[in-house]
DNA sequence: CCATAAATAGACAGACTTGTCTGTTTTTCA
DNA sequence: TGAAAAACAGACAAGTCTGTCTATTTATGG
């Protein structure tokens, strides 16, 4: 089944708010690399904050899918999942069109807490620390909650500084560093 | 003494693109609420890449100034001074008009590699690591580069987290984690 | 005090932005 | 096949953006 108009405009958009940012970003540009009419998106969408929105939503559901499938796939305890999390991670930030957290860069754009475009980074950070939480608990940490907590920072600083400074070892020193808490946490729990 | 037109002009920028973003400022704005002419800018900077190289030199060396001068006040030793480093981190996170960090975000909107502006954000973050790594050698550290990249990794996830999805614990979080991850270190290295 | 430099206001060009409207063509589905 | 819905191209409005230009006013330093 081939995708809908729809779904290929936000599609198209997620790469190029993704590649190159939201405001730099115009609305002709997705419409001339989705072969998409204009009255088309329009259609769809009220706005082109809207088809922001839809973005979002989409790379949400669509990396948090990912992610758990990929996690699932290379580790079976609960805790060797907690690091698998960084070698999907790492496999993330070494893909050649790698470019960040396009959350973090939406936040950045959209500045205002009460902007529905920052709500909807800050919902899909609030989701990834969810499942971390769920993870560390299934491992039996005492505080599961502070554990993902901390899991999370070492995350969001890898992506920052694999994209930012482009450095090549943050996967791995995050996920090196996430051993060590780990470790920490679970034994303080035992 | 005064503060010259063009520093006036800087200062004006960075607080704009700093709550605002870059593509998302114009330069009317910047003008308006710096009470400058159109052409004193064009007389200072060629264009407004240049403004906004300028202004992220400014807030780089401002920054790091503040963080130095901050750690040596609150703390004495390599080891407290390294946890320090949360402390001031968790001041500017609780400032009213935190908004993240603007390296980042110059570089989620310049987002390639070699845009000088994109250079200039990987270049603070070198600059940052590099003083953790100063702090972590004299702390003992066995691989004080390791430890100085994970504690960036807290450093900049705390950020994010913060911005983005309001984490008041934060830079708490980051501390504690920090402290396991230099317990960890510093008794490696003994 | 006067000459030189700097900063000013404001118009202006040209390109780009989002969003609307019209009319035609294509697709879908019954 | 034929009617209804969807997507199409492209012009257009109204606004914004950066950057340039001119002409006037203000500071400054010898």
């Amino acid at each position: 089944m081939a995708m809908s108009r729809r779904d290929h405009l936000v599609a198209t958009a997620v790469e190029l708010f993704r590649r190159n940012g939201y405001h730099a970003t115009g609305i002709d540009r997705i419409l001339a690399e989705s072969g998409c009419a204009k009255m088309t998106l329009y259609k769809h969408f009220k706005s082109k904050d809207e088809l922001i929105l839809a973005a979002l939503r989409r790379q949400d559901e669509q990396f948090r899918n990912t992610l758990m499938r990929d996690v699932e796939r290379r580790a079976s305890t609960p805790r060797e999942r907690l690091l698998a999390v960084f070698d999907a991670l790492g496999a993330c930030i070494a893909e050649p069109d790698f470019s960040g957290c396009m959350f973090v860069h939406a936040a950045g754009e959209f500045a205002a807490p009460d902007d529905p475009i920052h709500a909807a980074a800050a919902e899909h950070k609030r989701l990834i620390r969810g499942y971390l939480t769920g993870l560390a608990g299934q491992a039996g940490a005492h505080d599961a909650a502070a554990l993902a907590r901390s899991l999370m920072l070492l995350i969001e600083g890898a992506v920052a500084m694999a994209h930012v400074a482009g450095n090549e070892t943050a996967a791995a020193d995050a996920r090196e560093a996430a051993r060590v808490l780990i470790d920490h946490a679970l034994a303080r729990s035992a």
